[in-house]
DNA sequence: AACCAGGTCTCGA
DNA sequence: TCGAGACCTGGT
């Protein structure tokens, strides 16, 4: 399949999804609770799955357009280089309830760890899919369980993690309305649940809510923006310059920066 | 063994 | 609106 230039292994392990895993040089991951196998041929992607091509080409972004992408990045000369050592970064387009489930858990806590507790989440409350292989579970899958949750090695995201799941589970999460408001609104409207702050929220709208000018701001990218830009402050302020110095596509600028600050794993 | 991690919450100024 | 402290737990 045709997916435009791409880099599995950045776009698949640069923290914006948290469940590929590579065997090989095959990629394996659960999407919409079907098994996908990806591997680079040449320039096309071999993928193995039960899902539609529409349905891959949604998640993987094929409707974006590059080139204008390209073009916005490149006013920034930092962004510029980072945009050739890092070529074939795509962002995803991913499923709202996992991907905001998981940057729920995914505060104050290194990557390693990040993962462990979202698979723990998965052999927990999830399906098995295949040997080993667990879908993420739905909000009902987890409020089926009464306090499984504690034994998922959450911390303190416990609570705010069940309660965002009995809230799923209630149809009280209207991600297609928050994707079709401005950014500014859908933020404002994810901070108010319990767990979901500045950052997480700017991570939901951009990773799975389509709106690309979301710009997260963890510990690295604050560090890279006062290296090198000299940028400091709250966050609400640094957001506000990142969107308009890096424009309606802050999101992927903030991916390549955050894959130069990252610490090597 | 400390320090830190893709932060958020609460509270006081 | 902003900054300071506390905070589960595990990785390095």
């Amino acid at each position: 399949m045709d997916l435009g230039p791409i880099d599995l292994d950045i776009t698949l392990d640069c923290g914006q999804a948290f469940r590929w895993r590579k065997s090989g040089d095959v990629w394996t991951g659960v999407v919409k609770g079907e098994i996908v196998r990806l591997a680079k041929r040449g320039k096309a992607v071999d993928v193995e799955t039960e899902l539609s091509s529409r349905e891959i080409g949604s998640y993987f972004r094929i409707d974006d357009d590059l080139e204008d992408i390209g073009r916005q990045l490149d006013r920034d000369s930092i962004v510029r280089e980072l945009r050739e050592r890092f070529a074939g970064l795509r962002l995803l387009r991913q499923d709202p309830w996992e991907c905001s489930a998981s940057f729920l858990l995914a505060t104050n806590a290194n990557v390693p760890r990040i993962k462990k507790m979202i698979e723990s989440v998965c052999v927990r409350f999830g399906h098995e899919v295949a040997d080993g292989l667990y879908s993420f579970p739905m909000p009902e899958d987890i409020t089926a369980k009464e306090d499984a949750a504690e034994k998922c090695g959450l911390g303190y995201r416990c609570n705010r993690f069940s309660d965002f799941a009995r809230k799923g589970s209630e149809g009280r999460l209207d991600f297609e309305s928050w994707k079709t408001m401005p950014y500014e609104e859908c933020v404002k409207e994810l901070v108010r649940f319990d767990g979901i702050g500045d950052k997480v929220a700017d991570c939901i709208a951009l990773f799975c809510l389509d709106h690309l000018e979301a710009f997260p701001i963890d510990v690295h990218i604050g560090r890279t923006l006062e290296e090198r830009y000299g940028v400091t402050g709250s966050y609400r302020n640094v957001s506000r310059w990142a969107r308009e110095r890096f424009g309606r596509y802050a999101g992927y600028a903030q991916e390549y920066l955050y894959l130069s600050a990252r610490p090597r794993i």
